[in-house]
DNA sequence: ATTGTATATCGTAAATATACGATAATAGTT
DNA sequence: AACTATTATCGTATATTTACGATATACAAT
């Protein structure tokens, strides 16, 4: 036979589909690209940008900190979240060679 | 204001939710990479390969399908899979732009 | 201390995703 | 036609995700 039937998924494979997961929703996509395109931003500049209440937009930082996609900085009362960039890059990496969309030497 | 609340998120964000959608989960990532690794290959072959039933794996490859990530070949009485390479390389760039880890003028 | 502002968490309803046994559909074989 | 092999679909149980009102927490200002 060609294989031989694996019991469970591998680390790099969790990582990467949880990686994935972070962008699996356009309100999370839409944070990463305000945050890109206008600089770090509070919860609050967030709500006030997207069609989605307060409670749901923390969620998805919340999210998006914990998939190591932001970083969250105090800054007195409020909390400005800005892109991870270098873990975002990271998992970038990760994900073109998994894709085969690089040149990594086995190539597709 | 910084932004002005949208109502309704955008053809681009949510094409680019459905590619990570297709990934979020680490058996379709299994499928890419043994398909990248071995070349196009059957239903049953990628069972074999899995910790999953056969109408599981078969709801993957559906999803990869529908996602663009593979191509089918029917092949006398089995159906080849294989990797959409075209389309996986143009949602890759778009993901890129995105998250801005690539060079397109904006930067981050 | 009290008030106001900003964010997180709780509780929960509704939608979506995941897995798989049973079964249907399709194509090759005898 | 009957049988076999391969893949898809159905039905359904369970788990996860998503959204948001209500509420708690944290901090600054008065």
């Amino acid at each position: 036979m060609a294989f031989s039937k694996s019991n469970i998924f591998t680390r790099e494979q969790i990582a990467l589909a949880d990686f994935a997961k972070c962008l699996a929703h356009p309100a999370r996509i839409a944070i990463i690209t305000l945050l890109k395109e206008h600089g770090d931003r509070t919860c609050g500049e967030l709500v006030e940008a997207l069609p989605l209440a307060q409670p749901t937009v923390s969620q998805h930082l919340k999210a998006l900190r914990e998939g190591g996609l932001l970083l969250a900085e105090n800054h007195g009362n409020s909390i400005r979240y800005s892109i991870n960039c270098e873990n975002i890059k990271h998992f970038c990496h990760s994900f073109q060679c998994t894709l085969g969309t690089v040149a990594d030497g086995a190539g597709i």
